[in-house]
DNA sequence: CCGGTTTCTGCAAACGATTGCGGTGTCGTT
DNA sequence: AACGACACCGCAATCGTTTGCAGAAACCGG
C-alpha cells in the first residue's frame, strides 16, 4: 500500500476533534453526540475512509484471516476444497490466505512458517505426500494455533480432522463389484505411505476376505497415474492374468486403464469392470462413464471451516479434538454395470 | 491468535536489553557487539521467535501480500491461474489472499473492499460474468492500488492486463483444419454475448473466408456444453448435414461431439475431425486424445503476479499500463491428425 | 449558589516492530 | 590530563486503531 489511504486521524484533523471520538463516533458508540456521529459519518463517507484492516489486527490480536495449507490446488477435489473454505469463511467475514505445498515437504514447512507469522487465526491443512516429519505442525500446535486437518491427516497429531472414510468406501466400492459378479478383482493403489493409500487398499481387502474370494498379492500394483495405469494393465494382459474388475485408487488412474483394456479389445463393463475414486469432472465424460466414488470436496473444505471457526471463536478452546468422517457416496455408472 | 506468540519485548526484558536492542541484533546491525547478537540469536531460536508480520506490515505500510479475485476456483483454467500467481508470489516473499466472486457482482464489490481494508499491495483480478459496473476498481485505482487484470478484463479501464488471443487462436484452430483438408467445418460456439464467443467465432469465419470456403450459418450452432454437443451432433446427422470437422468452443463440447459421432459409427479423425478449446485435464484422456487450445493458465497467472509485482516495487510506478497478449498454442492431437 | 449527575470528549497507553538520534563508557593519543 | 574517536546501547516516536479513565461542560435539584 502506498499510502494516501484515509485514516482516522485524517478526518480527526479535518473536523477538529480526537481520534478517539472519530473512532466511537464511527461505531456509533452512545458516548458520542448525534452532531458528531453524523458529522464523522459523512465525512467518512466523502473521503471513503476504510479501516486499516492491519492497525487492527494488531491491536485485537487477531486477524480475522485463515490460512491454508493445500497439497495442490490444480486438482478437482482440492479446488472444490478450497470453494468450500472461502465459502464458509467469506460468509464469517474472514480472509483466507492460500499456500501451496506443492506436494513439496520444505515448503509446507515454509507455509507453516508464514502463516505463523502473519499471525492468521487458525489454519486448515492437508499435508504434502512427501511429509514425514511433523514438527512444523506440532510447532504451531504448542503455540496454540487453531488447526483443522482435512482428508490428509497427521497421524498421532490431537487435532480437529475431517476425512472421509476411505476404508468404507474402497469397502463398498469392493463389494458392488462383487455383487455384480466379479471374482478377480485388481487393485491399482496408491502410495502406502500415505494412510489414505492404506486405508483404501485395506477396504479392498476386507471386501474380498468376507466375500471368502482369495487375495492375489499380484493383483495389487501400485499405479495412481494415468500412465501407471496403462503399464499395469499392459503387464497383466501381457502376464495373462485372469482379471474381470479394477478398482483404481483415482480417476485418472481407472480412466488410464480403462483405455488400455478397451484398446486390447475387452469390453468394459461386460468382460472388465472398472471403479476409480474421488469424482472428478471426468468420471461423466468417459465412454461408458466411469463408477466412481464421490468425495465431497466442497463439503469437506466447508465442514472443515466450520470446525476451525467453532475452535477459534471458543471462550475456552480446549475441548478436545473432533474427528468428523463424511461418507463417500459411491456413484455407480456404466463402467460398472 | 490467542496469544503466547514471544515479541521482540519478551527477548528483550529476558536478556534484560532494550527491544531496539534485540530488533538491530535480529538483522545483525553493525552496532551491536558480537556476545549481545550472539545471545539474542540464541534466545530466539530456544524461544521459537517469529517476527510479527502484522506490526511490520503496520509499520512499513506494506502487507507483503497480493490480493486474488478470481470468478469460480472450481475449473481448471482458474485454479492453475491461481498456482501460478501463488508460486512466483511465494517465490517473491509474498502472501496470496484468495477471493471468489462466484461470478456474482455484489460479491464481487466485497471482495475489492476487503482487499483495500487489508491493504493489501496489489491486486489480481478477473471480472465477474455480472458484473457490469466498474465502479469498485475505479475506487481501487484511485485509491493508487496496483491493479492488473487477467483473462476476463474491464473495457475502457487503463490498466495492466494479461489476455489470450481467442481471435486468433480459433483462426488457427480452423486453419489447421482446413489445412488438413476438411471443407465442411461446423462450429459449436459459446455464448455471443461474451466476447470470447465473438472472437472465437470470428476467428473461425475469417479463416474459412481466406480460404474461400463458404460460411453455413448453419454449421454455427450455439452449443457450449456436453450435453448440447450431443444434441448438436444429433441434430445435424439427421438432417444428413455434410461435416468433416467440428470446432468447439471449449473441451467439454468437443467431447460430448466426439462421443456422440463415435456412437454413430463415424471415424475420428478419419471421417470428423474434432478440435475443442482451452486444454484441460480432459484432452490427454480422450480417445483419440483431443485437439485443443492450450490457454496457458499457470503462464497468465505467474505473468499477471510478475507484472503485479513490478508495479508494486517499481519507484515510479506511473509508467503506462501495459497489456501483454498470451499466444494460445494449438496442441494437435488424435483428433484431427 | 453549591454539590451532584449527566453528557460528551480527549489523553495516553497499548498492540509489535523499526529507526534516528543521543547518551554512556572505554580507548588511544598527544 | 584532557579530548576526540569509537563501539555499543536505549529513548522515544511512529504506523492506525481501540479503550479505560479522567476531565470539562452543562444541567438539575434543593
Amino acid at each position: 500500500m502506498k499510502s494516501g489511504l484515509v485514516t482516522i486521524k485524517d478526518l480527526a484533523r479535518e473536523l477538529k476533534i480526537s481520534a478517539s471520538t472519530v473512532s466511537r463516533a464511527l461505531k456509533n458508540h452512545p458516548d458520542i453526540s448525534e452532531a458528531t456521529k453524523k458529522a464523522v459519518h459523512e465525512l467518512a463517507e466523502k473521503l471513503n475512509y476504510q479501516p486499516n484492516a492491519v492497525a487492527l489486527s494488531l491491536k485485537q490480536r487477531r486477524s480475522n484471516t485463515i490460512g491454508v495449507i493445500i497439497p495442490e490446488i490444480v486438482h478437482y477435489f482440492f479446488s472444490s476444497v478450497i470453494s468450500g473454505i472461502e465459502d464458509v469463511a467469506y460468509d464469517a467475514g474472514y480472509n483466507v490466505i492460500i499456500c501451496q505445498s506443492n506436494e513439496r515437504y520444505e515448503r509446507e514447512v515454509a507455509n507453516a512458517k508464514t502463516l505463523l507469522a502473519s499471525r492468521v487465526d487458525g489454519i486448515l491443512v492437508s499435508i504434502s505426500k512427501e511429509t514425514e516429519d511433523y514438527s512444523h505442525f506440532f510447532n504451531l500446535q504448542n503455540n496454540n494455533v487453531p488447526m483443522v486437518f482435512y482428508d490428509r491427516i497427521v497421524p498421532g497429531l490431537e487435532a480437529d480432522q475431517v476425512i472421509i472414510d476411505d476404508f468404507d468406501a474402497a469397502y463398498r466400492v469392493t463389494r458392488h463389484l462383487i455383487d455384480s459378479g466379479r471374482k478377480h478383482i485388481a487393485h491399482f493403489a496408491g502410495p502406502q505411505k500415505l494412510l489414505i493409500g492404506r486405508q483404501r487398499k485395506d477396504g479392498y481387502i476386507k471386501a474380498l476376505k468376507e466375500s471368502g474370494l482369495e487375495i492375489d498379492e499380484s493383483l495389487i500394483i501400485e499405479a495412481d497415474s494415468f500412465e501407471k495405469a496403462r503399464l499395469a494393465v499392459m503387464r497383466l494382459l501381457n502376464e495373462k492374468r485372469d482379471f474381470d474388475g479394477i478398482f483404481a485408487v483415482n480417476d485418472l488412474t481407472a480412466i488410464g486403464a480403462m483405455q488400455t483394456v478397451q484398446k486390447k479389445g475387452l469390453k468394459i463393463p461386460e468382460e472388465v469392470a472398472i471403479v476409480g475414486f474421488s469424482d472428478g469432472r471426468f468420471s461423466g465424460i468417459t465412454d461408458p462413464t466411469l463408477t466412481s466414488v464421490d468425495q465431497h470436496g466442497y463439503e469437506m473444505g466447508s465442514i472443515a471451516t466450520q470446525m476451525l471457526l467453532k475452535r477459534i471463536t471458543a471462550e475456552d478452546d480446549s475441548y478436545p479434538a473432533e474427528t468428523r468422517i463424511l461418507n463417500a457416496d459411491l456413484i455407480v455408472r456404466g463402467s460398472s454395470l
